[in-house]
DNA sequence: TTGGATCAGTGGCCTAGCCAATAGGACAGT
DNA sequence: ACTGTCCTATTGGCTAGGCCACTGATCCAA
């Protein structure tokens, strides 16, 4: 744009299939079904949520691949896993759970650099600088550089080569979000942030684990810094 | 079985959309699609691999859920991710996981240690160390200790009081009670493991963080050499 | 008590149809 | 030459309906 303030996000479009899973999942939640516990039979279930029965069945399918529920032939679907594990929604209140999803960052995301500064490739290497870049331009433009620190740690943790941690990673997704930018939202955070990027970024590309979890560990304990100044203030 | 031998193993039921899925993943692996590349339309995909639409779509979600592919409306099917870094891939061959199970330990349990001897509470350490006085009592009674090695790794779970990271531990429970039946199994190995569990309790005991994340990374080691060993044997 | 048959309820997958979304091309206006 | 609008072909989205396979429970006979 012109006058340099960024695009507005791109619109983002559900499949059915996503939105019938969530409801699903609060209804199991709401309903407080236990492991073991059978849904209701597909068509029954389809005709209440108004839809389908193939697309309650790719719904089914979403959910099965992730584990909430085993689909069984001719005896009915049942719940593997409680939903009130699922992460975003096991923490409720988000001020008193902050300290313990910034110690969790820490324990996954400095083993993630650690391990990115072992495994990075060259292709890891230009996505990681793509990413700071990037937020670079944004901040330059007036931006929070939210887009740029987001892709920013993917980079991280794509480089990691561990899916396991990766998958981790994406479980706590929507609560690290909302660390992200509640530590982007401060004036002067976005250079600090962007700051500490660098320095993970030379570190992982110098193929030092040890510096580069250092320095996730302090670029870690920035977003902690703030939240406490949030919390007292 | 009257004659002491275990029953065969449970038949496993696979549904089509998996075989489905697997196919295409391997598909995709063999042609050496990129990242962005398109995928044959459905109608084509479906007929191809001899399956309705609905079904290849199943496998599609899934593959969507995985994050493999993206499915756009009006589009077409394109590769997000690379196949070699599918988590429903790695998860597969049980050997090729374990460094990344060990790896994600290392992650979590040190960061536990460390909070465990920050947030020990009285009944904490008495849990800690009748999980180490039942284990101690199972091998020498001839047992591999596999209870207590859980219930300690519980109980230091419990002392580290955040629900978050308990959580995380849960989410890949059976993944890691694998890796201790297999380090347990081995001969002279419950007594290292008892060993370093003492260490680690020791620690947690002393209010000393650095030495109990030091001490559980050396247990997790322990199960890494016990891998090792495995492999090349 | 065990094995076999039957039945009702469940999911599995298919076919067919029509609508929604997307990208690309053509054309008109500036 | 560039931009905007419209049209078309291709693609996925979802629905509806059908019939078969599987499962667990029940009943009956040996």
């Amino acid at each position: 744009m012109a006058d340099g303030r960024p695009l507005p996000p791109k619109v983002t479009r559900t499949r059915l299939y996503e939105q019938v899973a969530e409801q699903i999942t609060a209804w199991i939640t709401a309903t407080g079904l236990a492991v073991g516990d059978r849904l209701p039979p597909e068509r029954e279930l389809a005709q209440q949520l108004g839809v389908s029965r193939a697309t309650l069945s790719q719904a089914l399918v979403a959910l099965e691949v992730v584990g909430v529920v085993t689909v069984r032939h001719g005896d009915g679907t049942v719940l593997t896993r409680p939903t009130e594990g699922t992460i975003a929604q096991a923490i409720r209140a988000h001020a008193d759970r902050l300290p313990e999803i910034i110690e969790t960052r820490d324990a996954l995301e400095t083993k993630l650099a650690a391990l990115a500064a072992e495994r990075r490739t060259h292709d890891d290497l230009a996505e990681i600088e793509a990413a700071i870049t990037a937020m670079e331009a944004d901040i330059a433009a007036g931006g929070r550089g939210v887009e740029g620190d987001e892709r920013f740690h993917a980079a991280v943790t794509a480089a990691s080569h561990s899916a396991l941690l990766a998958r981790l990673m994406l479980e706590i997704g929507p609560l690290v979000r909302e660390t992200r930018l509640e530590s982007l939202s401060q004036p002067e955070r976005p250079h600090a942030s962007l700051a500490g990027h660098r320095r993970i970024a030379d570190a992982i590309a110098a193929g030092d684990p040890a510096a580069a979890a250092a320095a996730m560990h302090d670029h870690i304990g920035l977003v902690s810094d703030v939240a406490l100044i949030r919390t007292d203030g």
